[in-house]
DNA sequence: GAGTATCTTCTACACTTGTAGTACGACAGG
DNA sequence: CCTGTCGTACTACAAGTGTAGAAGATACTC
């Protein structure tokens, strides 16, 4: 439970989460691979998510390995736990903690509806103890 | 509906946060009374909570009053606002824009509960149409 | 009225982030 | 062999942020 040091404040910016959502998708990527998956959304040099990339692995959130001339990367931090840390903050800075507060703005922002609402407490039913 | 120009990306650090929260619920605040304020949680330099101050007002998120030799500032973006823009953020970043998928991590990391969803349900229930 | 306590403004500085150019090494094609 | 090409590493720079000291204006206290 406590052999790396690396966990706790995993919060990344959105350009930050997007190299990592492919990453997470692909396991393991070559800064040419990323570039190629953002560059739908975003037309960014080589040499950025390059960067991006090397600045993540000082971080420790991927690790990169070395194959011929090129790095593969991969992610040392998994996505469930960036959203635990993210979300963990937004309560904590947003709504002082109390998640039931981020419940009630989702619903009255109408983010979400009586059927999701119904449709989650089912699934919560099913699935009553989450191991950790 | 669009007589001013600053909302929207209304998304603010931790600490200009709690400068906000300070000011919302007092309405309107001076440099010393915020400072006061966050002394309990943070031991900033006077300086410091009026820097943080003077650039929330730049960027339009305050406005301040002159009286006498102090500034009195007033938040010009309402908390449900930035509530707003804030989980957006988040859910477009980290859950692909799907307020359920949230929804399911709230749940599943047990920060709410099934009776959280049921009360929230009937709130909901009770409260149909969110006029905007 | 002089000294002291307050305030705001300016300036500063270290860090992070987005963004990319330059330099340099390795490799492939002719 | 020579020359592009591709890839990483290093350097750079503008913003934004957390943090605060220095300077200057004012007001309060005796």
């Amino acid at each position: 439970m406590s052999q790396d040091e690396d966990n706790s404040d995993v919060s990344l910016s959105e350009l930050q989460l997007e190299l990592m959502h492919a990453l997470w998708s692909r396991g393991e990527a070559s800064v040419a691979d990323i570039a190629a998956a953002l560059a739908e959304s975003r037309d960014l040099a080589h040499t950025t998510v390059a960067t991006v990339l090397t600045r993540l692995a000082r971080r420790g959130m991927v690790e990169a390995r070395r194959d011929g001339r090129q790095l593969l990367y991969r992610a040392t931090v998994a996505e469930p736990e960036v959203r635990r840390s993210m979300v963990g903050d937004l309560l904590r800075t947003v709504f002082a903690g109390d998640p039931k507060a981020l419940l009630a703005h989702l619903v009255s922002e109408r983010d979400v509806s009586t059927r999701d609402l119904e449709r989650v407490r089912g699934l919560l039913a099913r699935k009553p103890a989450k191991p950790r």
